[in-house]
DNA sequence: CTGAAAGCGCTTACAG
DNA sequence: CTGAAAGCGCTTACAG
């Protein structure tokens, strides 16, 4: 029922051979002969079968996505940055996700061994780097996408300019009047954490620092424990717009208002950072840039184009809104 | 370089048959041959290719997923539970979407034909239903996932109950002691927009509904527009949450307290629901259940399971927090 | 410009 | 229980 190479063969009256020939290269075939088998071919609908042409040729024409999690609130903006690059290149994408811990990782583990793709984009996923290591040294092309800071000089990277993102939020705070920030970071041990705080440090110094989460929480804990330790701040950069998100609601249930008595400066630029009271000022990261380049870097090395040393920097850009 | 199933046949000294044996089925083969084939495998660390064992066996063990947009607030939540059980059954998931439309729908289409993967699920993109239908007349198996209240008896579909979830919105608005709903919808023409008025309805009937978008924008001008109409309601029915959240900021805005003069319950239960002013009491909809269950339906029909014919229900859960 | 043949790496009747 | 052979649906040297 499936109708196959060889059926258009026999109804152009040519071989396998030459029909493949005009569905390839196109080249050293006679006209003629090429229109009539195009017109078989559309005349029967022939579509060549994905995996015999992936088999014959030693490539998939596939690539791989592997990340920590789908619902983490910028992860849909990197996959649409991928998934449009990857079509336009007329690639699938094959979707891999380590929210089932060891279990996860055995499976993308056994896909790279199994070739089901040509090449990887990965937003690595916590303690996953030397499986992702491993993976290469087996020969598959491997493109970073970086949302930690980290420095991997072993593979191509797709990052991020964390540290001048922290350095535009302390110029808008300079620019409209604070002098006593207070800094409200996610996990220390990230790299982006102490970019963002180095760069925010260069133009705005401060003593006043909070570690915490990523997390709503930590930034409604945060004003509170500033509030009662009655640490003197007339404004606020949050590591990112969900510790924004808390910071703004803190302030409000403590009767501040945003920006007159406390400005607020947050990072990502989440859909929700236009919708909170007041809308928020905020560094945004370029997510689905990001995938789309680290899509590109990586369908060129499929095409043959080696991949560049040094990482490719797609730059954050201030927003400023209501909040600073 | 790669190593196929004839090296670790000659490592082993037995034909390719016999190691496919052990590989595949695992019956019929002598304890003892099995487990020196085994260690060879294990040593030389064996994966049959992907791409050759699909053509083969005829299927490719690997599931399409088409839905319009990746970056809509709950999609990550379906594609996590699609994710997880493809996972669990050792199936790949290919990624796709209509971002890039006419040419999205020639892109999957072509895979279809291609028979990139052994069946598809999809969240429908607007007005490409048509193309749908084709390719499961084409023989592709297809599960829906259904997020608009369509009745589409033709497809096997997972949806959820938009009618009961309205109605659980007016009973809750009810125990609080409110009569005098104002209703903000979606788009009409959508059915789940009719099914959750419809469902409000039987319980708490009114004459004050304002038909939008599902947008934060719609929620503010809805406000706006009923203050200035000076329309008489105690609470808000949103048709989702984003309408909700910009109800929220609207009546905050003109000086409304929540609940107390007005109650508002949205619909989607989005992980900002928690981080409103106040956090928001919302009808959750199982977007990650309906994951699970659309591709659990998909698998077992490719395992043989017919499909079957009515569609399967999710139920929604209210969730009660403070804005009602 | 075109075709016959070998090969991609597996699975699966078919014999034995 | 095991192997030789055919076949899955293509591509690509190799001849001509």
């Amino acid at each position: 029922m499936p109708i196959t190479i060889s059926d258009v063969a026999r109804a152009a009256g040519v071989s396998k051979s030459t029909v493949s020939r005009v569905l390839n290269t196109g080249a050293e075939v006679d006209a003629a002969t090429a229109a009539r088998v195009r017109e078989v071919i559309d005349a029967l609908g022939y579509v060549p079968r994905f995996g015999a042409v992936g088999l014959a040729r030693g490539s998939s024409r596939v690539i791989g996505m592997f990340v920590p999690s789908l619902t983490w609130p910028w992860m849909g903006e990197v996959l649409q940055g991928v998934a449009d690059t990857v079509e336009a290149a007329g690639y699938g994408m094959l979707l891999f996700t380590s929210s089932g811990g060891p279990r996860s990782m055995a499976h993308i583990t056994a896909q790279v061994s199994a070739r089901a793709f040509d090449g990887l984009l990965v937003i690595v996923p916590e303690d996953s780097l030397d499986a992702i290591m491993d993976m290469r040294r087996h020969g598959m092309p491997v493109v970073l996408i970086d949302d930690h800071g980290h420095n991997r000089p072993a593979l191509p990277t797709v990052a991020t300019t964390n540290r001048l993102g922290g350095a535009s939020a302390a110029a808008r705070l300079l620019t409209t009047g604070r002098r006593h920030p207070l800094v409200i970071t996610g996990p220390p041990h990230f790299g982006c954490v102490q970019e963002r705080s180095a760069g925010f440090a260069t133009a705005l110094p401060t003593g006043l620092v909070f570690e915490g989460e990523f997390t709503e929480q930590t930034g409604r804990h945060a004003i509170e424990h500033a509030l009662a330790s009655r640490w003197q701040f007339d404004s606020v950069f949050a590591h990112n717009d969900l510790i924004a998100a808390g910071v703004l609601r803190a302030l409000r249930a403590a009767g501040c208002t945003v920006p007159d008595d406390v400005a607020v400066v947050g990072f990502d630029d989440l859909p929700m950072a236009r919708h909170t009271a007041p809308a928020m000022t905020t560094v945004r990261q370029p997510m689905r840039e990001m995938g789309q380049t680290a899509a590109q870097l990586l369908l060129a090395k499929l095409g043959g184009t080696p991949l560049p040393d040094e990482q490719m920097v797609v730059p954050t850009e201030l927003i400023v809104r209501d909040s600073a």
